[in-house]
DNA sequence: TCGCGGGCTTGATCCACGTCAACCATGCAA
DNA sequence: TTGCATGGTTGACGTGGATCAAGCCCGCGA
């Protein structure tokens, strides 16, 4: 929990409305007058190592995060050790939201790379969200799009084959990564075989022999984990209509 | 859709404020000063019958909805017919949030017996929050929530073997029961073998097994969808621990 | 330069759950 | 009362993905 690194008020005027981010961040969809109004919401940074947690299981519940830079995992223990990722945050996106509902995290939320994000204390959020219509709104909708993201996830591992969870994952990563403005085709996947595995409901043996298939068929070409899209339509075709299944 | 059956405006004052559900449902936690404005926000009730849908996929997205009788699935269908049951909603807990992101609702929610519920229509309900700031934690929360249960979902379909699954369904469902004022031990399951399959990640053949065995070793006594819990104890150790498995 | 370790790949085998199919129970409509 | 439809149970069998195990690749520190 020492990776934090609060940098002070000063620098961090304005944080919000010169933030590239913007479009794909809280304050999206709100107006310019607004936008500055946010400035005085985001309280501080912290940058997170590799492998540390932003917050665990059980942590007290105070702020949301907006990831800056880097990316990051959810996931929940059990108590016998098995591990279930729940989901992977990229720039832009909100963690924490989790926290709300009984003051504390309900889920550990791990950096994959070193990263930043801006710490939003809830409280302030809350107070501004009355305030600002444009706030608020955009916070349900986001808390809404991570309800059904998640029935996506239920879809994916009640209703989907081995290779169509891989496939749907691929597809999920390159049109997050296109709208970061990266390639859509080309790409490095942040965590290993093991967390696309826990992700999917799948053994890392499992996600490898897809990825090898995948490669085989000439859908991707991967090295380790970097991943190139050859064939997009190919992995779309894979989700649909699979003939018989579960 | 005709199911619909909006009562007259007079009848309904006072909808939240002398409802016994209030400690299940939105205005939890709110004080009675603040609850008897959420009467003006309780439009009109609507009546669904068994089968038909509240709302369904593409349906525009005006308002959530809160059970006073009766209850629900959600499900996302695929475009080749398969179908994932995201959820089973009972009195008291709200339907329609996954609308709020796209404006448009992301699922279908069917009545599993003839039902009632309060239409709540949404842009009075951010408006309202934005005054009464129980109701806007309390909407949060319920949000949170939502996103927590679907985490312990992922970790069901992701992590658990058939009768895990089950027996975890059984216990959620019995403690639901149980803060409803009814049974813990004893109650009817209103949805099918193939819907608790499909929202289990499992074939009904599977679900029926796992009940057999279950009435086997004497955990619980099932009578199609009557259901006796007699070892709740042994139910849970089933779910923790069990020796080896994905 | 080498050795080491974490992550990845691949093969052989196993088994939990799906599939297919027959049959039974319940409830409703004629 | 019978007939039919819908839902549930149970058995026999097949298979997708887990498990177990060996070996490879690559980055890193000595």
């Amino acid at each position: 929990m020492m990776a934090t690194a609060p940098i002070t008020a000063a620098g961090l005027k304005k944080a919000c409305s010169q933030c590239n981010l913007l479009e794909l961040c809280l304050p999206f969809g709100m107006d310019d007058s607004d936008i500055h109004r946010l400035d005085e919401l985001v309280g501080a940074r912290r940058k997170i190592k590799r492998q540390q947690p932003l917050y665990r299981t059980g942590d007290p519940f105070e702020a949301i995060y907006a990831i800056r830079i880097g990316s990051f995992k959810t996931d929940v223990l059990l108590e016998d050790g098995r591990e279930q990722v729940t989901g992977f945050q990229m720039t832009g996106e909100i963690l924490g939201l989790d926290g709300i509902s009984t003051e504390l995290h309900s889920c550990n939320a791990i950096a994959l790379e070193d990263s930043e994000v801006c710490v939003i204390p809830y409280a302030k959020l809350e107070e501004l969200a009355r305030v600002v219509e444009g706030l608020q709104h955009q916070f349900h909708k986001v808390m809404s799009r991570e309800i059904v993201r998640d029935h996506g996830v239920m879809m994916l591992l009640g209703s989907m084959r081995a290779e169509e969870r891989l496939a749907a994952f691929l597809l999920n990563m390159s049109q997050r990564f296109t709208a970061r403005g990266f390639s859509s085709a080309e790409f490095h996947l942040r965590m290993t075989r093991e967390e696309i595995g826990s992700y999917l409901g799948l053994k890392l043996e499992t996600v490898s022999r897809a990825f090898s298939r995948f490669q085989d068929e000439g859908f991707v070409a991967v090295q380790q984990k970097h991943i190139r899209i050859l064939d997009s339509n190919g992995l779309k075709k894979l989700i649909q209509h699979q003939p018989g299944m579960r």
